[in-house]
DNA sequence: ACCTGAACACCGTTCAAGT
DNA sequence: ACCTGAACACCGTTCAAGT
């Protein structure tokens, strides 16, 4: 075929095949061949538009990241309300995409949509009073605690399987019905996470404010 | 040489070898050719000691999460201090093996050591007084922050160079200087998401106990 | 500029053959 | 029981060749 008179092919286009084929086979499922058969081309074909398979997945998370509402940090007071809301639309975004998540450990390196969404946490932070220096950790320490929750259920992490636990786990005589109700069970420990870190951090800002 | 009369491998070494290799190169080094020319074998006795990579690498996750102290919570009304001292243990055998983390998504499976692990907390948490409703969550949410703490850095997730930040980020004006402090950043804002945690947790029980 | 087939140096896994 | 080489169906990436 060699080149077409309109290109096959675009950065995007690429982007959003990787994303829908991570969301319906994982990771794993993602070969340069098989993403480029999804969109009927030769495999380095690709290459025309990207620099490395990495450079892919990174495009893929920013893809995601760029789902997460960040409109509540727009410099009013109430820091607790925006963390809390926003803690919730970026959970909803990974939980949408749960296969993308373990490539979030690459860092932000330079997605836009990283970099924009620490952004907005920081200055929402600082506009409403926060130190510089505690912003910071406040930003990282809500990632900590959103990305871990979407790392993989907690719930759904237990085996179906009564035999599992037996003799061995005094405390888990019930563990096997947990993934039964995972979603009601991982959806809730994120609730009382996010509500104990917020009461936590609203004691921290007022201690600060004594010293 | 066929069958040795002494094995040359074992479930462990294979385990250990590929722990070692995953910390010095990174989870994409180990292939079952590489690792088995580590262990001075060719690729496919691998699989007399395994059924596949997959199971290989939940072994490497099981062999760190073995690493994490449990003795806190041996029945002890101070939960709290349990719970503080085992975030920090788990935290720091994941920070130990940081390239292992994105492994954790898997879910815990049938690790015996991923399993000893949630029963303790599961186990002490209802033993100090908390509901077993409240406990699963309580040890799921931990898990959240703890793993989320271990999955890349926050602070070194940013781009040494100020002139990524130029113009689109009005927040992120010294972010460039993150990259630097970033053990310092990085263990601050871990311990400033555990102390809220842990008051927020303890605003929850007292709250739990009124109804 | 953008797509292609061929090629290189790899993968995970199976299996018959050896002791 | 445990290790081997050969083989199968894959990988990511490069590159010269085509338009």
């Amino acid at each position: 075929m060699a080149r077409p008179s309109r290109p096959l092919l675009s950065r995007e286009r690429i982007v959003a095949a990787a994303l829908a084929l991570v969301d319906a086979e994982g990771l794993d499922a993602v070969s340069t061949r098989r993403l480029a058969a999804e969109l009927g081309v030769a495999g380095p074909s690709l290459y025309n538009h990207l620099a490395t398979k990495d450079e892919l997945l990174d495009a893929v998370v920013d893809a995601v990241l760029g789902e997460v509402d960040l409109s509540m940090f727009t410099g009013g007071p109430d820091w607790r309300g925006a963390l809390e809301s926003w803690a919730r639309s970026y959970r909803a975004a990974l939980a949408a995409h749960p296969r993308v998540v373990p490539a979030l450990s690459q860092g932000m390196g330079r997605r836009p949509n990283a970099l924009r969404l620490a952004d907005a946490v920081f200055g929402g932070l600082v506009a409403a009073g926060w130190p510089r220096r505690e912003a910071t950790r406040v930003g990282a320490l809500m990632r900590y605690f959103i990305t871990g929750s979407s790392l993989g259920s907690f719930a759904g992490g237990f085996p179906d399987d009564a035999a599992v636990y037996q003799g061995d786990y005094p405390n888990l005589g019930e563990a096997h019905l947990l993934a039964a109700r995972q979603r009601e069970i991982d959806e809730s420990a994120f609730e009382a996470g996010l509500t104990a870190l917020l009461d936590g951090l609203e004691l921290r800002l007022a201690s600060l404010r004594i010293r």
